[in-house]
DNA sequence: GAGGGTATGTTCAAGCTCTTTACTTAGTTG
DNA sequence: CAACTAAGTAAAGAGCTTGAACATACCCTC
C-alpha cells in the first residue's frame, strides 16, 4: 500500500534519481507555472540537475513548457506545468448505496464520472459490476486518448497497511474480501497502480493531494453518512495515510462519547455513532431503512422533533471534531458524508461547538479550518485517483 | 524539530550516502550481531557498499566488531555492534513536581540519572537549576570520557512542530517559553543536537527507538499524571512523532468524554481529565495540593468511596484508550505516569475494559498489546535522549 | 538603438558514490 | 587435504550530481 513502509531505507543512484525527478514532478504539480530557477532553489539542487531532471520529465511527457515569465532584472524564466492531457486515473467507491466511478486527469480534474445505484450484494458480483463500469469510463472520448496510470478502489471499512484486504465492512455485511483480486481477472489490460483503501482515508488523501495553492500540513476528512469515519493524510510532498496496525484508525464513529449510553451494533455502549449517524438519526425519527434518508427528512426539517434529533446529533459531531483537534490536531478539517446535506440544522450545532472550544487549550486567535464539502459524491472514488497518481509518480514509473 | 520536515525532498549524493550510513547503523543499532551479508541482503545494498559504509562507521567509532559467527557452510560472518561506550545523550524533564535528568548511553542504558522535587518557578530559573543538573550529570565519571551527542529537553505541555516554544503549560503557569534559548546561555560548551518536545510525544519515542527484538511499528504512550496525556510514534526505521499543526496532537486529558459533564479547567465540560486524572481524584477525595497524592491514597486504598474514585476513574481511562485504538490504532499502547503506582484499583478497570471491547469491530483475537510501564520516573528524560539520538543518527553527523 | 547589467538555462568535464567482477578469506564437508 | 560454500575486499566501471564556463533573453540607461 503506499504507506506501506520499505523496510529499511536505503537506496541507490538510481533511487536518487527518481526521488529528485518526483520532487520536481510534485513541486510543479502543486505550484503550477514554476521556473527551473525556482525548482533549484526551493528543492536545493543545482541548477543542472534541474536541467536535466526537468528535460527527461519533458520528454516522458510528464510536464510540458509555459509562456516565459516576467523579466526580474535578467533572462526570464520559463513556466512549466504539469502536462494534463496525456495521463488518467481510475478511481471507484463501493458504497452502502451507490457505486461511484471516475477518471481523473493529473491535476485532479474530473474526466467522466459515474454513479448508480447499488444494493449491496456478493464481493463477486460487486467486482463484476465496477469492472464493467470502469469499461465504460474507459471507452469514454474524454480518456480514450490518454495514458492509464493505475486504478484505486474505495471500500467503507478497515483495510490493514500493507495487504490489500478489506477486513470487514458491517454496512456491506463483507468480511476479509481481497476486492482486488476479485476485480482484477475482469481487467486484465488494466496495467499500472492497482491498490485498494478505506474510503474516508483516500477521501483525506485526496482532499490534500489534489489541492494547489497554500497547502496545510495534515488534514482530516470526516465522512459523516451511514456510520461516521474519519482518515488523515499529512504531509505536504507526498502525504502519508495513517491506517493503524489494523485499519482502524479514524474509526471515530465506534469512539466511547457517552459512557453507559446507548447500544451500538458493534456491541459497545456509549459509541458516538449512538449519538450521531445516518442510523442513529433513523432509528430516533423511525426512517426505514429502504427510504433516502435526505429525501425522508426533506420536507419534514421544520418539525419539533426533527430539528431537537438533528441538532442533538450536530452537537455530537461537534464533540466529534474537538476529539480529533484534541487526538490529531490537524491543520484542516473537511467535512463530507450524505448527512451534510442534511444543512445547517445538522451542521450549525457542530460547527457552532467546534469554534467556540477549539481554542481552549492555547487561548489562541489561530484558527483549524474546518470546511463543509459542498458535494461529496465523488470525494473518496477521485481519493482512489489521486493515491494512483501518487504511487505513479513515486514509484518506478518515471523511469 | 525531529519531524519538522524537509520541504521538498530531493537530495544530493552525499545525502544518498548519509541515508544509507544511517540505514546501517540503524539496522545494528536494531539488531545487534547483524553481519555486512545479513545488512545487504535486507537493506537492499551491494556487499561492496555495505562493506564501505560498515569500514567507515567503525573508523568514526559509532560500530564495533564483535565475534565471528557460525559458519553455515561458508565462511562465516563477522558480528557488527552498536559501539555502546564512546557517545552519550542527554535527557532532562521538567515535569510539574519533578526535575528528572538521564545521561543514556547511545543502547539507551542510563548511565546516570538524578531527579528531585521541583517547585514550579520561572522558566529562567527553572532553566539555571536544569543546566546545573546536567552539568553534574557530565562530571560524573560514568559519562565524562564519552563524546556527548546532544540534549533534549521534554515539557509539560503542546509544542508545534517546527518551533521550540513551548505554546502552554497550565500545570506550571507558562506560556511561549522558548525554554532551548533559556538553556543554551548556561551551557555554551554542548554542543550537538539540541531540542525540546511535549513529554508523552518524547516518552513514546523512547519506548519505540530503544526497544529492540520484535518492534511495532507504531506506539501511543499514555502519561496519567496530573493531567491525561499522549503520544504516537510511527515507523520502525526512524520513528516519527504526531505533533499536530499546534502541538496539540494527543491532548486526550481534553477530549470530550462526557457530554454535560463537570467544568473542566480548561473552560469546557466533560473532558476526560474531569473524570480521570490526579487532579480530578484530588477533587473528589478532598486531597490537597501540597500532599503528594500517591502518599496520601497509599493508605486509603481500601476506604469505600477511595475504591469508587478509582474504579471510576479507570473505566474512564479505558475509554480513552479505546478511543485511541478507534482513532489511531497504534501497533502497541504503554501506560506511565504516576497515576499507575495506584494500582490495580485503578488499573483494572482501565484493562479490563480496553480488553472486554478492542475486538468490536474486527472480531478477530489479534490483540493492540497494552503494558504498563514498571517505573515511569525516566521515561520522558530517556525520551528525550532517544531523539538526540535519532537525530544525531540522521542528522550531517555522521559525515 | 546600442551597450552594459542581470538572471535563467545549458553544456561538458570532473567528482563522488554505488555497482560489477574478480579475488581473497575462513570455515565446513567428505 | 582437497572441494565447496559463503563472507568480505579491491579495483575498474557506470551513473548521477556538480561546478564553471557559456549562451540566452530581457531590462535599463545613455
Amino acid at each position: 500500500m503506499a504507506t506501506s513502509y520499505q523496510h529499511q531505507k536505503a537506496g541507490d543512484l538510481n533511487f536518487l534519481k527518481r526521488l529528485n525527478r518526483s520532487a520536481i514532478l510534485e513541486m510543479v504539480r502543486r505550484v503550477p507555472g514554476l521556473t527551473r530557477s525556482d525548482i533549484a532553489t526551493q528543492a536545493q539542487l543545482t541548477k543542472a540537475t534541474v536541467g536535466s531532471g526537468v528535460q527527461s520529465l519533458l520528454n516522458q511527457g510528464w510536464l510540458k513548457e509555459g509562456e516565459l515569465q516576467k523579466s526580474s532584472g535578467g533572462r526570464p524564466g520559463r513556466a512549466l506545468h504539469l502536462n494534463d492531457d496525456r495521463h488518467y486515473l481510475l478511481g471507484a467507491e463501493v458504497g452502502v448505496h451507490r457505486l461511484r466511478l471516475v477518471a481523473c486527469a493529473p491535476s485532479g480534474k474530473v474526466l467522466e464520472a459515474h454513479h448508480e445505484p447499488f444494493v449491496p450484494t456478493s464481493p463477486e458480483s460487486t467486482a463484476s459490476l465496477v469492472a464493467e463500469l470502469l469499461q465504460q469510463l474507459m471507452r469514454s472520448p474524454a480518456v480514450s486518448n490518454r495514458e492509464n496510470l493505475g486504478v484505486g478502489v474505495a471500500l467503507p471499512g478497515p483495510i490493514a497497511t500493507g495487504e490489500a484486504v478489506l477486513r470487514r465492512a458491517p454496512n456491506l455485511g463483507w468480511r476479509d474480501v481481497r476486492f482486488l483480486d476479485l476485480l482484477h481477472p475482469h481487467l486484465p489490460e488494466l496495467k499500472g497502480v492497482w491498490l485498494m483503501d478505506n474510503e474516508a482515508k483516500l477521501a483525506a488523501f485526496g482532499e490534500l493531494y489534489f489541492r494547489t495553492g497554500k497547502i496545510p500540513e495534515s488534514l482530516i476528512y470526516v465522512s459523516a453518512g451511514t456510520g461516521i469515519g474519519s482518515g488523515m493524510a499529512e504531509g505536504s510532498h507526498s502525504p502519508l495515510l495513517t491506517r493503524g496496525v489494523q485499519g482502524l484508525a479514524g474509526e471515530i464513529g465506534h469512539t466511547i462519547l457517552q459512557p453507559g449510553g446507548l447500544y451500538c451494533h458493534c456491541g459497545n455502549r456509549g459509541c458516538a455513532e449512538t449519538l450521531v449517524s445516518g442510523w442513529s438519526i433513523r432509528a430516533n425519527l423511525g426512517i426505514d431503512e429502504k427510504d433516502d434518508l435526505i429525501q425522508a427528512l426533506g420536507s419534514r426539517l421544520q418539525e419539533p422533533d426533527v430539528k431537537r434529533t438533528l441538532r442533538r446529533a450536530g452537537e455530537a459531531l461537534g464533540m466529534l471534531l474537538l476529539n480529533l483537534h484534541h487526538t490529531q490536531n490537524p491543520a484542516e478539517i473537511v467535512l463530507g458524508g450524505s448527512l451534510t446535506q442534511l444543512g445547517s440544522t445538522f451542521l450549525d450545532p457542530a460547527l457552532t461547538y467546534f469554534e467556540a472550544n477549539q481554542h481552549r487549550l492555547l487561548g489562541t486567535t489561530e484558527r483549524v479550518p474546518l470546511r463543509v464539502v459542498e458535494d461529496s459524491t465523488f470525494v473518496a472514488a477521485r481519493g482512489a485517483a489521486a493515491q494512483v497518481l501518487a504511487r505513479a509518480i513515486h514509484g518506478p514509473e518515471l523511469s
